[in-house]
DNA sequence: TACCAATAGATGAGATATCATCTAATTAAG
DNA sequence: CTTAATTAGATGATATCTCATCTATTGGTA
């Protein structure tokens, strides 16, 4: 084992797996204050940074998400009153995605607690380091991507 | 936005995220012949690695897992007959973990569907890059980890 | 020795994510 | 035009994972 050149790569899936648990950890424990996580935090941003209104299936699509959850983070987004779902009368299924005026004030809050934890996270890393790592993450979910055989 | 500096290290969260989720359930698919996850893989492979039996505690700290989530992993990995529980006579707060023969035969079969997934993952990057972000995501983790103010 | 803090494991509750399925509405085929 | 396939969202079930707690033991200290 301790000669096979692969050694080092067997442990690639426990690292990422814990590296993005822990992060999602210390995210949560960042936004606690605001009362978001990662995980609704993130469908906020995006609407926030997207230049038109999305549809539930469009933004699902860029967080690289099942349908269901989104459906379920937007149920809690709402719930909250940071988003609003608008029926569409062109196409009566669908549903577009707004943000209200207290969501977007809840981004601008939210974001430095945000880059707060990225910050500490990365901090020590070169550019150089962190760039060659978000093209081998990038790499991996599209080759792990449902369908890539 | 587009002339900050630190503009792309702003998705190495959400990318960290969806590379994990995304090898996860890879790792399930393969795994899936033969009753086994990704979660429950884990643990059976660490064991059968230890060179001594490990208590459970031993077990969670190896796996960077809280305490909780092992217990009901060996619950089912017990379930299984893959693993005992073997009570320990000098402190009897205390169980050590043991493989059965059948989670020998089972890590051994597993093996090989975990490694197609990893290689998978990783073809096509050069080991260079896969070093740099193991060291990377290694330093994530020890930066976010509780207590890592 | 009697009491109190710490430790190992277990259990309950809540947040995410996935898959399978369902409903309603739209589109395409015959 | 009627029917079949597709699509957008929603819901139910299940798997992890974390945190808060609980029980049983152990160990240290007055």
């Amino acid at each position: 084992m301790i000669n096979n050149p692969n050694y080092p790569k067997s442990g690639f899936g426990p690292l990422l797996a814990q590296a993005a648990r822990q992060w999602r950890r210390a995210v949560d424990l960042g936004l606690q204050p605001f009362g978001l996580t990662e995980a609704t935090w993130l469908p906020l941003v995006h609407l926030a940074r997207a230049p038109e209104p999305l549809r539930q299936k469009q933004l699902a699509e860029g967080l690289m998400l099942d349908g269901s959850a989104v459906v379920r983070l937007l149920d809690c987004l709402q719930k909250n009153g940071l988003i609003d779902r608008r029926e569409e009368a062109e196409d009566r299924r669908a549903k577009t995605i707004v943000i209200t005026d207290a969501g977007r004030v809840m981004v601008e809050k939210v974001e430095t607690a945000a880059a707060n934890v990225r910050g500490h996270a990365l901090s020590g890393l070169s550019d150089e380091d962190i760039t060659t790592t978000l093209r081998v993450l990038s790499h991996v979910a599209r080759q792990t991507k449902t369908g890539a055989a």
